[in-house]
DNA sequence: AGGAACTAGTACGATCCTCGAACCAATGTA
DNA sequence: TACATTGGTTCGAGGATCGTACTAGTTCCT
């Protein structure tokens, strides 16, 4: 990336600007859940499991969405699935491919991730102010558009 | 097909609103070094040297700056040294530091990468419009204030 | 049909990343 | 001067990630 902090505070690397409340969620999303109990993951495990969707999804997606080879994503699921957050079933469709979904453990781990990110988003929304909040949510989801390449 | 992320399309988990744009634009920072011949280092490397200040930075700052221990920077310290993107001087205010600077290599790629994320950034621009734009900059600087606790 | 081309996933091995524990040397403090 | 703190390093272990190569099932083309 850039380096070069830059001229002044206000300037700062866009990268960072972005990278800076990502990493602040996802320490706080990980400390509640470890609080929670659930400490037996790690957060490349956790990356992955985010993009599981409610019907399963292939391992082969999940590793696109989260932009690592098919390799990783099925080490990580191994992990995953011995620590009985996923489960692997067989895709009706299709007889190669199986569908990674959520076990119990990983259920359990559910609401309480959402209900930390619900609270950070709140303290966010306090701090801008609700109007600037919305067109922040709303120009990141724009930003989507021609920066997602797995919508 | 199967990947439901959740409630709707608009309502992305935060996270990964600010994480995809994130990943984005590395990743068009890293090819883009790659192609002008800064392809001996890695992501993990990049992710610390983006926080050398031009005056240079003591490890243990790049570590907490980097989110990283001392061990993992240190490490990545020695890799960046010996790639020559950067140098290690003694801290004449303190014997036992050192300041991490970057060296020619390293000052070599600055303006390279400085020039991907303007381009980026310019593409953003263009799609958010200029009024949307300034907002989102503003509201991740403003963010900034609650969520980065090395400023 | 029948075979070629493609896709889902796995196996292996190498390299890199990251951390905890333990340690040394310089600095600050009582 | 003793004691605690801080900047860094060393060592060793476990995780993460990838490239190459492979198997099994699917799709496509003729």
């Amino acid at each position: 990336m850039t380096a070069q902090p830059g001229p002044t505070e206000d300037e700062l690397n866009l990268g960072l600007l972005l990278f800076i409340p990502y990493r602040a969620l996802e320490n706080r999303v990980f400390e509640a859940l470890a609080r929670a109990g659930f400490d037996d993951f790690t957060p490349a495990q956790a990356r992955l499991m985010q993009r599981i969707g409610p019907a399963g999804t292939r391992l082969t997606e999940l590793a696109e969405a989260a932009q690592v080879t098919k390799q990783t994503a099925g080490h990580l699921v191994d992990q995953l699935e011995r620590t009985g957050y996923v489960r692997r079933t067989p895709d009706p469709t299709d007889a190669r491919a199986r569908l990674v979904r959520l076990a119990e453990r990983g259920t359990a781990a559910q609401p309480v991730a959402a209900a930390v990110v619900a609270e950070v988003e709140d303290e966010w929304r306090r701090h801008l102010g609700e109007r600037r909040w919305g067109q922040l949510r709303a120009s990141l989801t724009a930003l989507r558009e021609i920066t997602d390449p797995y919508r």
